[in-house]
DNA sequence: TGTACTTAAGTTTTT
DNA sequence: CTTAAGTACA
């Protein structure tokens, strides 16, 4: 047999073996974490203390849930399928599934998912007309989410005033709406299982004697509900083994709370914390840049990284003139790097939100180099996917009204705004749903006999799902509803026909996978009642939850070497050779919009941190003078995170054929990268004419210090810079000409509109 | 009702 | 720049 423990320092091994208590494991970025986690679970197996059935383990995203399960396997010849190892959501899942009954929820519920949840409630604010301006689609489903979170039902929030007791019955309403559909959100996976499990105390108990050890990966991301939740499952006698590190928390904008760990080491009266401070990734320099960002954030449990490595390679960072030259640039070095033998997926292309990701994409793709985007638009996203998942729910559920208005007029049959309104109107005045009220004949006239059309659709569909296979009743499906055939008429609808092909596959594997019994989603043995429905009809549950719950992490092309590209948030838990962090630029990141948030400049550093944490040998970063929003030009100044990092730490790169002109005098700035906007051309970006550039390696560096002085933002009052002017008012810098005493700047205010001021005369302070 | 056109608004991060 | 929503017409 192996020997699980040889190999781990002293903490790590303290963390593997500590006695039957709850515990707490402060672990720092790329300090072994997964390892001891993967490891724990093996030893407590190993030795006798727990069996495979009694180890729940949760963790925050599939992927961390498959890598666990797949090094567990590599660790103990035992059959991991059985055991509960999941997402908070996926585990729900399979809780609710299996008590259907007892949470009141019919067996074959769907999932809602964010935008699915959102139409829901754009459809509900509409039936009641509710003032869109007053209350927001989007408010109104932050606002439901916050509850639930928070462990709240509508009728346990407190309402102070009018506004407020406005949302909260909004939210009963649109719970009962989800109790008649049959249909759960996120948010309400958790909630009500945990309702399910407080109220049932047989059940509970039944849980609580079987988890007798729970681990909780990343447990700084976890919300208040998901923190009571943990605690119920543990109950009096559970052992709770909390993995995490404050310093990485970067989800409280959906409800994180990082105190939950303090409440933790309260509540289960923890007597050890282990601190994993030695970090086996990064190289010193990466690793000192890293301590110097997080150590400017107050709010810190207390941690220092150290390495056994030596120093590496310095920082590399990049001041490009727009984001077009700074995707050229990171192309570059990917080429260069990659000629040098790093492979593609050892590197990674880093930012802050995924609209950054297009220009990247473009400039690869001309490039001619394999990449990988993960995030943005999700395969289960896609337009043309939903509508299909949406025909095969209301092929389960007759009663989804979401999916049911979704598709009851997509391909176009006919059945307008107005037949819709008759029957959410006969729907809301007793009947139900809108299908019951469909087959109640609630339209009459030639709507009628578009819906009656629609009906036989939906009811060719369910027949079909009782015996078809689940790729069978799939390709059924996108014949029958005419959605290949619409989007094979349409202009540019091949890639839409090639996804929903490609749907037909997702279930063809899906299928086998369940047959095998990969899929966990159908539970097992004691804890299944006997359900209505048929074998396919499960199957096909358990597709629609799949398809909501892992929006498709979808796998490289196997095999493939491709350069990875995501944000930041996404890269949590990952590690590559070369990292390229790009737009690094005040309002992008730190982003504008977390600066109003109180700690809202503390998490965004702590998302630095974990971008700069994500590298191993050679970290770039990058920003840009001017960046496309918007379709328009937007001004940054180099993020304040860069600022933070020693400047010791730090090579900056210099383009050769910039080199005449970033010398301290001539600022390579007063090229009139900028200058098109007063004149209306683009000159610049356009790129015409440039040279080609000599390989990366042959760059030559700048010192900071003399480069600085040539940098936009070292000026006062740099484009983009925030000032005020004692008359005017706040405003922003969009240009500037002329240096020293001549030097004017254009500032666009707040409530004056846009002018020119003279720096000389013009009293202006930075703001 | 459906289509084609114009206009307005939006993008922080995700289970 | 892209998408959603709004308007005019067939």
């Amino acid at each position: 047999m192996p020997d699980l423990l040889s190999g781990l320092n002293p903490e790590q091994l303290r963390a593997v073996t500590l006695p039957r208590e709850s515990a707490l494991i402060l672990a720092g970025a790329g300090s072994g974490k997964t390892r001891v986690l993967t490891t724990r679970i093996a030893h407590l197996i190993q030795t006798g203390q727990a069996s495979p059935a009694g180890i729940l383990a949760v963790t925050f995203t599939n992927k961390a849930a498959r890598e666990m399960l797949t090094r567990l396997s590599a660790m103990l010849p035992i059959n991991t399928r059985g055991m509960w190892v999941g997402t908070f959501h996926g585990l729900c899942n399979r809780l609710l599934r299996a008590h259907h009954r007892d949470a009141s929820l019919p067996q074959l519920f769907q999932i809602l998912d964010s935008g699915d949840q959102l139409s829901l409630v754009k459809r509900l604010a509409k039936a009641q007309n509710l003032d869109e301006e007053k209350f927001a689609p989007r408010q109104l489903q932050a606002f439901i989410n916050n509850c639930k979170e928070a462990g709240l039902r509508a009728n346990a929030v407190e309402a102070g005033d009018d506004f407020t007791r406005r949302m909260v019955a909004f939210y009963a309403d649109y719970d009962a709406q989800c109790n008649r559909e049959g249909v759960v959100d996120f948010a309400e996976l958790l909630l009500r299982t945990f309702e399910l499990l407080s109220r049932n105390l047989n059940l509970l108990t039944h849980y609580q004697e079987r988890f007798r050890y729970i681990l909780v990966d990343e447990f700084q991301d976890t919300n208040k509900l998901q923190y009571k939740w943990i605690r119920l499952m543990a109950g009096t006698n559970g052992c709770v083994f909390a993995v995490g590190d404050d310093d990485q928390s970067i989800y409280r904008f959906r409800g994180a709370d990082v105190g939950n760990m303090n409440e933790f080491l309260r509540d289960f009266g923890v007597r050890d914390v282990v601190k994993l401070e030695q970090n086996y990734r990064s190289q010193g320099s990466i690793l000192d840049a890293a301590n110097a960002v997080i150590a400017q954030n107050k709010a810190r449990l207390g941690k220092n990284l150290w390495t056994a490595e030596g120093r590496g390679e310095p920082l590399r960072i990049f001041a490009a003139a727009n984001d077009e030259e700074e995707a050229r640039f990171v192309v570059d070095e990917v080429k260069q790097l990659h000629r040098e033998g790093t492979a593609l997926a050892d590197m990674a292309l880093l930012y802050r939100s995924n609209a950054q990701s297009r220009i990247l994409e473009h400039a690869l793709f001309r490039a001619g180099i394999a990449y990988k985007v993960y995030g943005g638009l999700r395969f289960f996203e896609r337009q043309e996917i939903k509508h299909a998942l949406a025909y095969l729910r209301v092929a389960a559920n007759p009663d989804d009204d979401t999916a049911f208005s979704r598709v009851v007029n997509f391909p176009p049959r006919g059945i307008g705004a107005r037949s819709v309104e008759q029957l959410q109107e006969a729907a809301a005045s007793g009947l139900g749903s809108l299908a019951r009220a469909a087959k109640a004949g609630a339209v009459a006239g030639r709507g009628g006999t578009a819906i009656a059309g629609f009906l036989a659709i939906a009811e060719r569909l369910r027949k079909a799902s009782e015996s078809l296979t689940l790729p069978e009743l799939v390709e059924e499906m996108l014949s029958a509803s005419g959605l290949k055939d619409h989007y094979a008429a349409e202009r540019d609808g091949q890639d839409r026909v090639e996804n929903l092909n490609e749907l037909v596959n997702a279930a063809t594997l899906f299928n086998e996978e369940f047959e095998v019994g990969v899929e966990p989603a159908g539970e097992s043995q004691e804890d299944v009642a006997p359900v209505p429905g048929t074998h396919q009809q499960q199957v096909l549950a358990a597709f629609l939850a799949h398809a909501s719950l892992e929006a498709g992490e979808h796998e490289a092309a196997a095999g493939q070497d491709a350069l990875q590209l995501m944000t930041v948030h996404s890269a949590k838990g990952l590690e590559f050779d070369a990292v390229f962090l790009g737009g690094l630029e005040e309002g992008l990141f730190p982003h504008d919009n977390s600066l109003n948030e109180d700690g809202g400049i503390e998490e965004e550093r702590r998302l630095m941190y974990v971008a700069i944490t994500r590298a191993r040998k050679r970290l770039y970063l990058t920003y840009a003078g001017s960046r496309m929003l918007h379709g328009q030009p937007r001004y940054g100044i180099v993020s304040r995170f860069v600022e933070e990092i020693p400047a010791e730490l730090c090579k900056w790169i210099v383009l050769p054929e910039k080199q005449a002109w970033a010398s301290p005098q001539k600022s390579a700035w007063d090229k009139p990268a900028w200058g098109g906007r007063s004149g209306g051309g683009d000159s610049w970006s356009s790129g015409g004419g440039r040279a080609p550039r000599a390989d990366a390696n042959q760059y030559a560096t700048a010192p900071r210090a003399s480069f600085e002085t040539s940098r936009p933002d070292e000026h006062p009052f740099a484009i983009g810079a925030n000032v005020r002017h004692a008359k005017f008012g706040e405003g922003v810098v969009i240009n500037f000409e002329g240096r020293g005493l001549d030097a004017r700047v254009q500032v666009r205010f707040r409530t004056e509109g846009t002018k020119w001021l003279a720096l000389q005369y013009a009293k202006l302070t930075p703001a």
